[in-house]
DNA sequence: CGGCATCCTCGGAGATACTG
DNA sequence: CAGTATCTCCGAGGATGCCG
């Protein structure tokens, strides 16, 4: 991105390094599966399987990588229960929660503008 | 994804078709590149090539995919010129403006929690 | 049950070149 | 300058199977 998005006033020292930083971050996060799952654990704190319910249509394979990845970040955290079976529940972090804040407008949107949307479409397509 | 997100109160008429647009909408607006073009437009008027250069690292293609794709969507407008060599400009339209909002959201989000997201990337890859 | 590894494929995305 | 088309290739992501 051009820099506008991220930096700051910005002592200009190593800009560059939180700059690549924040792309890289902005990379994880604007994603699709990512937004969804944040969105799905929402206040309440889920296991595995019971988010891969949640979530429509994604694969174990990439709900897994994605709550590794959101882990990672810190916006997930992830508790393990030693029982048999194994219990792994999720649920948000503060910055995860603030980064649902920002979903839920993205969810508004989607849902005011869907009409708008959905003509300019059929205006496209022809 | 779950129906939760978009759903209103909803008659159930076709409650369906309304849920199935929304997730369509979102996999096209939840995409890197769809954001960061958005981002990059702002409240100004680009031409193709200044989009290009504002959008670091975009290519030719993925620019052209993405602002077909936002102009299908009604969310930026194209306008031609008729001129040689031709001018083709590019603005964002009440509902980019809109969903621009929420993507300066997620922006600031970014820069507000990047030191918290560095730490705790540290922290896991140990 | 949750996670990881392996295999395989399908299409996303870059490079290049041509038109208006 | 902006857009389209063609070719190619790499890797995201699905399916499957095995561990703890």
């Amino acid at each position: 991105m051009g820099t506008k998005q991220f930096s700051g006033s910005a002592e200009d020292a190593d800009l560059t390094r939180a700059d690549s930083l924040a792309r890289e971050i902005f990379s994880d996060v604007a994603n699709k599966w990512a937004l969804l799952i944040i969105e799905a654990v929402g206040e309440r704190t889920l296991r595995f399987s019971e988010l891969r319910d949640e979530v429509e249509g994604i694969s174990h394979k990439m709900l897994t990588q994605n709550l590794r990845m959101l882990e990672r970040n810190g916006l997930v955290e992830r508790t393990v229960h030693p029982t048999v079976p194994p219990r792994v529940e999720y649920a948000l972090t503060e910055p995860g929660r603030a980064l649902r804040v920002t979903i839920d407008g993205l969810c508004s949107w989607t849902r005011q503008y869907l009409g708008d949307i959905e003509s300019s479409r059929r205006r496209f397509d022809a």
